[in-house]
DNA sequence: TCGACCCACATTGTTGAACAATCATTGCGA
DNA sequence: TCGCAATGATTGTTCAACAATGTGGGTCGA
């Protein structure tokens, strides 16, 4: 198997929840249990470390990343100056706000529903949208390894219904203001949206006693 | 040799232009050149691809990476937004302010001393310490990698003199901003430096004949 | 009982060799 | 000249081994 494929693989079962956050990840038994060769699960390791999915601490191994306090306000830091920034430039016309309305609509069918995960993805679905505005290849990579870093915190916290469903009428919110009131409007509501999500998050995690 | 520490050693080597942008890294030849194993050296390799260092096409091996007119388009318009962010939300009395006038000091001496390679490293340096006015782990490190990047744009270039000699007094109209204007002075002063150097890594490109 | 030290064990780091899979090139024939 | 198959080179992957490092347990002494 290609190492790519791979990190892919390990990528998409790490953020399924399969491995539990901060959950030590073996080279010996993983990779006998992937049927792939200890050199390559070490190749796919240094991919995921490089996301930030993966923790490498040299001569102690690999473990599935467990976002810290720290780490969850610097997420947040990262995300409100890139999808604010981008919000603020963007155009309504742009194609990829269609797509954004798709995401939307697909997290509001998923709480009718009550289908928390489904929600969970489409939230993130609307705001990778959001950050496809830019037009971007390099920001859009980036957003992407700060969203799978959040899904693992979202992990810790397992309670997805508080954490995504509030949010669906933000999104709302986020897109009626960019195409009725402009992006600097957007931007704004975008800004609100994240420093309320941040707060639950931390809430969430000083209920548990930290990640 | 840690992998870490072979792929860091390796990203010097190639920052520094000791491989040409575009290369070929032939895994048997660079193991043996190295002293290290070629699966040791494929570890690297993974590093640096996710750095955007090296280009690894699968069955065809690893190449240094040769930017193209996209990519520095791209490159730049991440850095606008990554960078002008940050200032407008900057505070004057950071401690990195401190540091991004050294940097200007040190560029300053070397356009003196008429020593290019310096003041390239320095104005890289000024920007760097910009982006940790954000106190930002993660906005840091996806800046340093967009440098990283660019460097090689520069490399490709080679003429040092014109790239960096002109910014150096562009980066004291940001600095100068910052502290007697505000950052939303800064932030714009740093948009026009944005704007003009992409416009002399293209026009640059142009005259080579795209790098 | 408690703490310091030492040793055996488990895991990672790295190597070298081997083979399959894929790509590039060369030379042949039509 | 063009297409094509054989050939050689390089990458992808595996395996086995050993060194280096970290972990935990057990002994010994106070």
């Amino acid at each position: 198997m290609s190492d790519t494929t791979l990190a892919d693989a390990l990528r998409a079962r790490i953020i399924a929840g399969e491995f539990a956050p901060g959950e030590r990840l073996s080279e010996t038994s993983l990779a006998a249990r992937l049927d792939v060769s200890r050199n390559t699960l070490r190749e796919a390791f240094r991919v995921l470390a490089q996301h930030g999915l993966v923790e490498h601490v040299p001569n102690r191994g690999v473990s599935v990343a467990s976002p810290t306090t720290a780490d969850v306000v610097d997420i947040y830091r990262a995300r409100r100056q890139i999808e604010c920034g981008i919000l603020r430039d963007a155009s309504a016309l742009h194609p990829s706000v269609a797509v954004m309305r798709e995401e939307l609509e697909r997290a509001e069918a998923g709480v009718e529903a009550g289908d928390w995960p489904v929600v969970a993805a489409a939230n993130m679905g609307f705001h990778r949208a959001l950050v496809a505005l830019s037009d971007s290849p390099r920001l859009e990579r980036t957003h992407e390894q700060l969203l799978a870093e959040l899904r693992l915190a979202f992990l810790a916290i397992a309670d997805f219904e508080s954490l995504h469903r509030p949010f669906v009428t933000r999104n709302r919110a986020v897109l009626d203001a960019l195409v009725d009131r402009g992006p600097q409007a957007a931007a704004d509501e975008l800004e609100d949206y994240l420093t309320e999500s941040e707060r639950r998050v931390l809430g969430a995690y000083a209920r548990l006693g930290r990640g």
